[in-house]
DNA sequence: ACTTAATGTGAGTGGGCGTTCACTCATGTA
DNA sequence: TACATGAGTGAACGCCCACTCACATTAAGT
């Protein structure tokens, strides 16, 4: 029996490259199967239609981060030092697979609302840092989903003016730094 | 000779009502054309393309922002009241026309990049802003690109975050006081 | 009342889309 | 060697898209 994985992988990085540089809807089946070099019926024999396809490399990765920031929550003591590793972790993975994330910002719209509250969910485990650090007094007192929604906006945009190039020309990892130190300035930590 | 602005404007507005609900891509311009109670060749009557359409939408309404923004630049004194003045400037326009702002939030990956430096731009007046603080002494050296892009993301994800309706329920204008606390502590100012 | 030009119409056009399926090929098993 | 099975193929299908154009309607100028 012929094993298919590595197509089904070829046809995975293909699609996020082609996703990335020209957006889901404008990218077609005969873009992503050409450009791999493999005929149409190949990519059903392993994603069952296009949009499958598209929610499967979004979920994966999602919940693979999820799963890794909650690590660091379990792992690290204090709110200060779980957000700075936090966002320590995101700079890595955007400076180690720049398209994975890039697809995931580009993408979360669309499939933001396919999430249960049940998967490994990144946004989660931020608030959950908020949650824990005003419980235990180490900071001030605040609505955690804002909180949470401020410092994860404050990440995004910074990756997000990476992206288009012009506005911030610097590696990610360079700017770990200041994103950190603003980070724990708007929860007053 | 008839006239044909109120059907240029009703074809706008029906659109930006369909765009946001469908997204662009996935509107059709029989959708729109039918939902607005008009032919088909009404609509290239007013506007050359359906790109063209969902450029001139999100353009009219970008630069008219960036106007205003200007205009409080230009209007405030200190670093500290322009930045503020401008949140809630950003925070009455979502109130007052959350259509038009969605539709800005959610196209602008679209459109940004047709956008040329000397059109009117809400990023710029930001950068502006702390750019002339850095200045006058008003808030500590930083990188003016990094700290615009921090600020721009802390209000665009709250706006984000309040459209999900998932994670923030509580409207915009309430959410001012802690945005612009949170801004001017990114800042330090 | 007549002229003129802007505006409105919608069936029609050509093309590109996602998806299918009858078929061939390659590999592991008996 | 013969068979079974999953992987790979691409022409064909039906659908729906953005856009066109020959014609009808409207309203302002004379």
């Amino acid at each position: 029996m012929p094993d298919g994985t590595a197509t089904k992988e070829l046809i995975g990085r293909t699609a996020l490259r082609l996703f990335i540089e020209k957006g889901i809807t404008e990218t077609t089946i005969r873009d992503i199967t050409s450009s791999a070099g493999i005929a149409v019926g190949t990519l059903y024999r392993h994603y069952g239609s296009k949009d499958e396809l598209a929610w499967e490399l979004f979920a994966e990765s999602y919940m693979t981060i999820g799963r890794e920031l909650h690590g660091i929550r379990i792992k690290e003591a204090t709110a200060r030092s779980k957000l700075e590793a936090m966002i320590r972790h995101f700079c890595n993975i955007f400076d180690k697979d720049t398209a994975m994330f890039t697809y995931l910002f580009l993408s979360r719209h669309r499939h933001l609302q396919k999430l249960t509250p049940r998967m490994p969910n990144p946004y989660i485990e931020i608030r959950s840092v908020i949650n824990e650090g005003i419980r235990r007094g180490e900071i001030p007192r605040q609505d955690p989903d804002v909180s949470a929604s401020m410092v994860m906006g404050l990440i995004m945009q910074m990756i997000d003016s990476r992206l288009l190039g012009q506005r911030i020309k610097q590696s990610i990892a360079s700017l770990a730094d200041t994103t950190v130190a603003a980070s724990l300035r708007v929860v007053e930590a």
